[in-house]
DNA sequence: CATAATACCTAGAAGATCGAGGTATCCATG
DNA sequence: CATGGATACCTCGATCTTCTAGGTATTATG
């Protein structure tokens, strides 16, 4: 096999676990449609991370089934149909609940990484 | 309704992805086996964390097969039988990779996470 | 002898993400 | 008008990690 010497390795594109909580955020600061959560979210994280439609519209469905989200159809300022999403109340509460969670292991792993062995 | 006002929740042990690197900084301070891996990273994250034997020995045995990691079956020092890990040249070039990505990616989440909208 | 702690292992299920496909509209360009 | 790119949505199947829940064996303790 000539030339591909890339590593496809392990590269995933978001942290486990982290899309929920990121989506919530992004939607506490104005309603949005997926595809401009998705380009927030983008944006946000200074271009580090990608979100793939493929996760991101699974992920919108499952936070609405589970009432953290509620959405109706609308007409973007373009002129274009779109899915426009908020947070319901339910949702405020598992926001500040996940950014919470998300502080407390993110801290964990860092010092478990970080934990330095002795004093120089 | 009576009593059980808990919710059991979306109580994961650990961030998704993050074992491995927790694994392969443990042994990086010095050889250990798994069990003993898995109190000195519970112990390392102040007690915020719980590694499962569900999640650990797939995790050695994932890690060994990759190549980042080699054992041996050894006796500790109260006498009982264990078996050893050590990182490999491509577990600690690995273990690099690997904190860099956590540091790379948390730093993103904390972003869009915290993100101001605009300046006070 | 019963129990707890140490120490290992595995199978199956659950859950999130990714890759790759699909549809449709709008707009600019040639 | 044909083409292509950006916007905007959706879904299936594969993959990977973790958890739950079992199991074995040894050592130390009461």
């Amino acid at each position: 096999m000539p030339g591909k010497a890339s590593q496809p390795s392990s590269n995933p594109d978001i942290l486990q676990g982290t899309l929920d909580v990121m989506i919530l955020r992004t939607l506490q600061r104005a309603e949005s449609h997926g595809y401009a959560i998705a380009r927030a979210i983008e944006r946000g994280s200074g271009g580090v991370l990608t979100i793939e439609e493929g996760s991101l519209y699974p992920a919108l469905y499952r936070l609405q089934k589970r009432g953290d989200l509620a959405s109706e159809w609308r007409t973007t300022e373009t002129g274009r149909r779109a899915r426009f999403y908020k947070l319901t109340s339910a949702g405020r509460k598992r926001l500040v609940q996940e950014v919470d969670q998300w502080e407390r292991l993110s801290a964990a792993v860092q010092r478990v990484l970080g934990a330095q062995g002795a004093g120089a």
